[in-house]
DNA sequence: CATGAATGAGCATTCATTCAT
DNA sequence: AATGAATGAATGCTCATTCAT
């Protein structure tokens, strides 16, 4: 029937307001000090109504982190174009990350102060990764399996790819955290990719042929 | 009279007392869920006693804050014997980082969870730098300094030595936030000086000369 | 007409419905800690759908307290046989009131439960009998009124009727109390009918004729 | 140390008072319609303040139903003169719990209206008697111990000392729950005494002899 | 100086009730 | 008639902070 239909959409559609709307209240204040009201002013209804989508403030900020986990890991299952080398593959994957850490902004800054015990995911398989750096972790090990199926020992200069994982991901974080925050907004990160895909491969040091730069967007 | 100077060092040192203390409740529990009472417990007094020393819960993590920048400055200060090469200068400012790094492993992770309202400075001269990342732009600020003074532009392969300095702090938080919240306790953090280093040089790729490593120690 | 017939006899199904819903919502959660959800889940309705039959919660208790006063009531109204003794017509009064509360444990404990803010009966006549203990008093008063119909002074000792009424209504809630949550449920209460009858008449030291019972079923 | 002391005598009488309004609070608007902000402005206290001494509302009425049982129990272990018969030695236990259940009316009957998930006491050996109506069971079975203790068969006309012990809890429950509510307020529950004795022992019928009445006082 | 006690402000959550569909 | 959604009004409880002792 079309009405069921329609209102499955209608509450998916609101909960998908309210996790905005949460999204902008906790990057804002932080997840404890945001408060139901402050989530609820934002999304336009009251404390009250949260809990006709959500069963607690811990299920809404469980249902943003698996948003931006889901939108991580999606983005290492896109296809990647045939005959690209080591460098092309890493760099599309770079700048996808980057365009989701775009729009996500505030909320990728949100995850990186969460505790432990502030998350409590859904599908709780994983107790070893719920560490306050839960997301970062998260990443490491996906990164660490691409890098496993994509790059050789020699792509890597015969580092753990789990140290090469470790290294990439850190270099986002830490440009990320700048820019998070950075007032006026800066410029958008992705434009950004090509300098941290040579600081990856290369170092500060660099390769002379890397930074003349730009031959592999 | 030597009656006041000991009561200014007893106070001095109860201060220490309860800030250590406070270390250890804000790195357990995060700095919003740690209560007065958490502190005091674990500084062996009550709540109301800690307002002897400090004039609240903000101020306590402004010392803290104050305290683990003023140990990060120092080692920016002590001098570099004469005659070094840039990567032996910088092998010894990272190994010292490291070292303290190592003694403050948690706080430095609580450091990385504050947002920018938790933290109110003794001298907020710069409102700018109050992001939630305060203390890694703070890094940056001083390493990008040291840079200028201590790197030619070809030490760092024609970058700016700001963007240099970013990448470098976020490797060292990067792994710091690996091994600040691994269990059992990862190695001693002073360990992977020169794997940082590496990769700061040269990147994930790396180069031969750089990697066989160690002569810098 | 006809369909107006049905509907309204629909309605008062339903109404009869909803409140053997709220019997077992209340009696199994107390009348404060039951929710209109509890109520209307057990009747397999929305707690919306229960306003359209009831104004309100206080409403649906008033209708249960109503029904459980109306079968009470009935009860006195039933002819009694001709030509019994007192002993025998008293007999089968609490053997009829027994079957009642038989069918009505769990609404009977409600009822005893109750505060005077609770019971807002749809005609508030006698405010005075607003107490926690309004069915009490409710059944002492309509008790009295029966004594004094069917019972000589001699019947009853020379005591004040009221005296005799509430000293029968005390008993039977005394004995009532344990039956109704005794786990696994006691035997039908009809089958103490003839106890509570000699403990009335006789108190506990007892007539020995009287205890030879049986003789009065 | 007298001030331990003095302290302790303190928190002890604070704990007293905040117990005291919570019986007047409790009585005056139910156990769960009354808030913690109704116990404390009765206390002259603020909400926060009450949980100085008590964990949470559910102990303040642990501490109350201790209370009451604790005043219960010791009447029954006050010593009884020598030489009375059995009729004399019930008549004093009648009187002194009478006496109780003057001075705490309204606690009497709150603890008639609770519910089993309510009460959560300090000790909680006996999870069978946790029934609404558990501070009735708790007096059956203290009462039925001592009839065993007390009196001879003949006594009880040959009746099942639980049987007797139910029967004249009843009696109390059911006079006192019409005392304790009557406007305005009845004359003391103790002159009633020798009315329940007599109804107790002879029924409403009577034994002539009994009610002749008073030389047992 | 240390602290037990007191408190105002606040918070997540619940629930009876309303109303548009 | 039935209900999903929305909400105002509470409610138990916590906590940083104050202050008299």
């Amino acid at each position: 029937m079309p009405t069921t239909q329609r209102r499955k959409r209608a509450i998916a559609r609101t909960r998908e307001d309210i996790l905005e709307a949460a999204a902008r209240a906790f990057s804002r204040r932080g997840y404890h000090s945001a408060t139901m009201r402050d989530i609820a002013r934002e999304a336009g209804y009251t404390a009250a109504s949260l809990y006709t989508y959500f069963k607690s403030k811990q299920e809404i900020l469980g249902g943003l982190v698996a948003l931006v986990t889901q939108e991580f890991l999606v983005k290492f299952d896109e296809a990647l174009p045939a005959g690209m080398s080591f460098r092309q593959k890493l760099s599309l994957l770079v700048q996808r990350q980057l365009a989701n850490a775009d729009r996500r902004r505030d909320l990728y800054a949100l995850l990186m102060t969460l505790r432990p015990g502030d998350v409590c995911l859904p599908r709780p398989r994983d107790r070893k990764r719920q560490s306050p750096f839960w997301h970062m972790e998260m990443q490491v090990v996906r990164f660490t399996e691409w890098l496993r199926e994509n790059a050789t020992t020699d792509d890597l200069g015969g580092h753990d790819p789990e140290v090469a994982a470790r290294f990439m991901v850190a270099i986002g974080h830490g440009f990320l955290s700048y820019w998070v925050f950075a007032r006026p907004a800066a410029e958008p990160v992705t434009r950004q990719a090509s300098l941290i895909l040579d600081l990856f491969l290369d170092g500060i040091r660099g390769a002379k042929v890397a930074r003349t730069g730009g031959h592999d967007a």
